[in-house]
DNA sequence: GATGAATGAGCCTTCATTCAT
DNA sequence: TATGAATGAAGGCTCATTCAT
């Protein structure tokens, strides 16, 4: 189940290398990003981070000051990206049932181009619960995220689909399902993800079930 | 340099070992249950959970043959536990939103009640999405929540409320919702978790959104 | 497991290395009194070191070629300005009472002038007891010091304070009062060594006991 | 200069070993006297530690929570040692020159005997004036030692040598004195100790110097 | 059944040093 | 001259696991 040699990484000479391109700190945040999508905060070691961007993880230290420090950078690029694509999907959309569609539909295209941007958030919730060292610095970035979904509901509220009253469900309610799906991402068969969005869709249009009236 | 002996952990026996001689093995359990559910599977110590007990760790190994068996233990408990509870909450209604409903409400309870039971449960996508050896013995103990879950499908297409085309779709949904409040659960606060039940209930009902006609 | 190669340091060249070409060779010898006397040998970086002067660790090695070069090279210049102190505050007198006296007060100023200097000695006993390869190139540097005390004590032989049999008894005794003074330092109240200072000139006058005739 | 092949330590096998006799923290203690003796706090290593004890360094931390807690624990016996040594050298004398002229012996007996009690204490000083986390635990244990020296010199009043104005003076002095010889113990030769502690008793007598009346 | 002692592997991090640019 | 990037060795510490007693 192992055979792969490893290839020994041919031992590089000590000084500069002659290929650098000044661009190993993405590269480490990329690799980064993998690795905590995999493993999680605790579970992703710097050696892991380094050996695959064929560095060694004294190497790692030049580029960020601490393990922390590299996952709040994978974090804010992750979070920043996922606002933007949501954002996007949502713009050219102005009734609330409309945006939401645009957003469902926008992390099923996350969770097949960017898998690692989704693993990453799939963790983020138990990391940043575990890891009081994260909450600190990820919390207020958070700010961001909700002011994106309170938009949503008041776009819903303007067009008179949702009422004032219902601001806090709606809210939440939205929230919980994002995360529901981004939960399920990971290990789990992408046609779950697809039928989740789907059921998702036709329950916000009353579509799902035959109601009897009651 | 890399003797790669790792020896192919010999596959133990499934499910839950003979461990649960007395009361001692009882309380482990416990204790165990609780340090998964705050800090993960790798982030739980066997000292951890030692410690709780009041034992050290080499009493542990007397009643259980490894931390992956033991956590392996706490699952098919706290799994347990679960499907009796919704089966239980669903038993008394007939039609498929109500006994929808009443899970959701028991779900709610059961994070009151036995924060531990959704602690361990939320992490328990991610951690068995993180580690192999977990995965094999608990994917086939899934079979039993599909199950339940197939049930419920299947009572609201006898009753009406579902067509057969639908059963897929509908069953994803319905694992998805859950999954997600069980992610919602740990640090934040109750009543977001309260606010997403209250919207999943009227989202079913197709009372959250005045769809226009269309 | 175990390929001992530890290249043997390939002996450098004794003493001053060719190094303080200009200023910043300078800035970098003070930066370093500063660190090793804050933090010993062992435990001053070189990243320490050029942080304070504004410079890559790179660039110090541009002007020393080793951690223990510009040791050295800090000794040098401190070991220096200590005899020269020394020996220009006890020149004016011809007594050695008066001699010893005037370099205890020395030692008091240059505690409050230059506490690097003296932080820098405080540490030097114990650093080269410690680091063989400092201790090679600095003992032949102790015998100026030697000289100087030596110097002090026949000035108290030909002044009949001293009798010729306690020459070594006086010599390795004033040694150990100033080494003493200096390991008082750093850390410690101001007014000990001052006391101190007071103690030992009047132990030195018969001053500070009362002894019976015995 | 290191042709010692390092005995490969006969690779034990895991369990608790045969010869257990509950002695291992005491020893463990012992080689970490050394350790520090030899290379001071930041210099001295886990492993070092360990393996002058036949461990590994994680069997340290079975016995000793920290380096920091090892070196705390080293300290406190190494101290009452030589507080103990002191009282006793110093109980049978009633004056002052006498109970301070036995401490010196016994200085060098201890120099002599227990060379690395009084290499810990050689670095004691600068190391906890190096690591705040070390001056937190030992400045309330430095009350004893000043109470012991305290006791010293309200002898030296009671006997009339010393009056109450010197109180501080004399305090000060004493401490200096045996610091500057402990700071002379290491890589030094025995003899200027032992000249230095001959020249101390005779300046005590003013019996050193023939001082000119003034 | 439980303790206490130990191992060995791994983790995060620091550091002196090197060298292409 | 100086920077920036990298290495390799080491350091303190944790952890799952083992086993004599």
């Amino acid at each position: 189940m192992d055979a792969r040699t490893k290839v020994e990484p041919e031992p590089r000479r000590r000084g500069r290398p002659a290929e650098s391109d000044g661009l190993t700190g993405e590269r480490i945040l990329i690799a980064a990003r993998v690795c905590f999508a995999e493993s999680g905060y605790a579970g992703a070691s710097t050696h892991m981070v380094a050996a695959r961007v064929g560095l060694t993880t004294g190497a790692l230290y030049h580029h960020f000051a601490s393990k922390r420090d590299l996952y709040l950078a994978v974090f804010a690029e992750v979070e920043q990206l996922m606002i933007e694509r949501f954002e996007k999907a949502a713009a050219p959309h102005t009734r609330f049932v409309d945006k939401l569609d645009a957003i469902l539909d926008e992390i099923l295209r996350l969770s097949r181009d960017e898998p690692t941007v989704t693993g990453f958030l799939q963790s983020l919730t138990a990391d940043v619960g575990r890891h009081p060292e994260l909450l600190e610095a990820i919390v207020p970035a958070f700010e961001q995220r909700d002011q994106m979904f309170s938009g949503l509901v008041e776009a819903g509220i303007t067009s008179g689909e949702l009422v004032e009253a219902d601001r806090e469900i709606v809210l939440d309610t939205v929230t919980t399902i994002l995360v529901g799906l981004f939960a399920m991402n990971l290990g789990q068969l992408p046609s779950v993800q697809q039928h989740a969005v789907d059921g998702y869709k036709r329950l916000l249009r009353g579509a799902l079930l035959k109601t009897k009236k009651r």
